[in-house]
RNA sequence: GGGUAGGUACCGAAGUGGCCAAACGGGGCGGACUGUAAAUCCGCUGGCAUCGCCUUCAGUGGUUCGAAUCCACUCCUGCCCA
């Protein structure tokens, strides 16, 4: 084990905040391996590179030789964490949030060392509690705490409704602290708030307080909002490489450092030509979460469609429509779109990609919606921007 | 419980009896330009078809030749008072 002062530096780094530097030094000078809580919510079914962040730290901990504890929420999923939202979260089940749980830990163990993680269910806790034993936990914080919360604060300025079982979800991330006896908490910074009421709890309760490192939160795809499945702005750690790499290649340039930092924790040199320096970014996280030939294929395909724009040459999905399915040019859209992408997409959907140029067969712009497609022989029907089919 | 202001398309927000599938802005999508970046410009943005038809303005009923717009009731939210 590495001595514990020449540990501070390494886990520091990268942190947007920590609270505190001092007592994280004292916490390791006791010589023991730290608890080090990471929470998450299985809210939705799939991690995302925003959660990497978390986790890879977390991990840092496990390689040092600390205990990582890994709390999956699925009693608090249900509450839906208020943090950075505008709006009170829909309800989730608790089927749902089991279900959503197995996925979430084995995507997070592509990350985490699963023999050094404990993974435990705050439902095992909180699932027990009576009314009574919850007025009591409700009784060491005061509302005026609560609402001390700039999302809430927001929302009652904007006047918009907090609902009271949302102020609850503070509280337990909290005891969820206390319950494992936390030596330190990870979050995103827009966790500050509920971490620093775990280290109240844990005072009440006569327990050493937790460390509370906040690293910071990656931004999606969109380049303003932090990424989140729900705001479509998410590359998720199982897409499949293809995706994986054009989705990385989407990101604005202003984006990048933020990306080299948080995700490959080296800082971006700016040496480099962009282009070249978001390829080898999408290659490289790519190859973390598949194979480094996939993702090497994957950037190959991408310079073939994209730079080369030798659709010809590259893969694509195979479509072929019936021999009675009608020839034109919407019907043909509608269906490849549905049979090799899945996507739903409406007649006019297609007509409105039609008229506005971006359909093309063997080459050929085809701008008449009424147009009809004799389909002899092989070709390639470009749909859109990034989707296009193979046919025959 | 009382008073009051509201609930319009993905979001914000106009519209207050026909000219409303519903202004405008944002977002999104497509095109040009590119590095599937940014910026810029242009177009599109309920569904289905040829004029046209169909479903939408919290919900349910009603008034009317005709309703997002008027009336009644219901549901939801904010604010003030208790």
């Amino acid at each position: 084990m590495i001595a514990p002062a020449d540990q501070i530096a390494p886990l520091v780094s990268g942190c947007a905040q920590v609270l505190s530097e001092k007592e994280l030094a004292a916490k390791l000078a006791l010589g023991r391996p730290l608890k080090v809580k990471l929470g998450v919510d299985p809210t939705s079914p799939d991690i995302h590179l925003g959660h990497t962040v978390g986790l890879s730290k977390l991990r840092q901990f496990q390689e040092l030789g600390h205990e990582a504890v890994l709390i999956i929420g699925d009693f608090t999923a249900m509450i839906g964490d208020p943090s950075g939202r505008s709006a009170t979260r829909p309800h989730l089940s608790h089927e749902q949030v089991m279900e959503h749980a197995k996925s979430y830990q084995d995507q997070a163990f592509k990350i985490l060392d699963p023999e050094k993680t404990s993974v435990r269910f705050n439902g095992e806790w909180f699932g027990r509690m009576t009314f009574q034993d919850v007025i009591r936990l409700n009784s060491r914080v005061t509302l005026q705490q609560m609402l001390q919360r700039e999302d809430f604060r927001g929302r009652i300025d904007k006047a918009l409704p907090v609902r009271a079982h949302e102020i609850q979800y503070p509280i337990m991330q909290g005891w969820d602290s206390v319950v494992i006896k936390a030596d330190v908490e990870l979050g995103g910074t827009d966790q500050l708030f509920n971490i620093l009421v775990g280290r109240d709890l844990q005072h009440e309760e006569g327990q050493y307080q937790q460390v509370a490192m906040m690293l910071p939160i990656l931004t999606g795809l969109d380049g303003i909002q932090k990424m989140s499945k729900s705001l479509g702005n998410a590359v998720g750690v199982t897409d499949v490489p293809g995706e994986m790499f054009g989705k990385l290649m989407s990101i604005s340039d202003e984006q990048m450092g933020e990306y080299y930092r948080l995700l490959l924790q080296e800082e971006l040199s700016p040496e480099i030509h962009p282009m070249e320096a978001k390829k080898s970014l999408a290659e490289r996280l790519t190859a973390r979460f598949h194979s480094s030939a996939e993702s090497r294929h994957a950037r190959e395909e991408f310079e073939l469609r994209f730079s080369k724009k030798d659709l010809d040459a590259a893969e694509l999905p195979p479509y072929s429509p019936a021999d009675d399915f009608p020839r034109d040019i919407i019907s043909l859209g509608v269906d490849a779109f549905e049979h090799a992408f899945s996507v739903k997409k409406s007649r006019g959907d297609i007509r409105r990609l039609v008229e506005g140029g971006s359909v093309s067969w063997r080459g050929e712009k085809i701008t008449d919606p009424k147009a009809l497609l004799t389909l002899d022989g092989p070709g390639v029907l470009k749909l859109d921007r990034r989707n296009a089919v193979r046919i025959g």
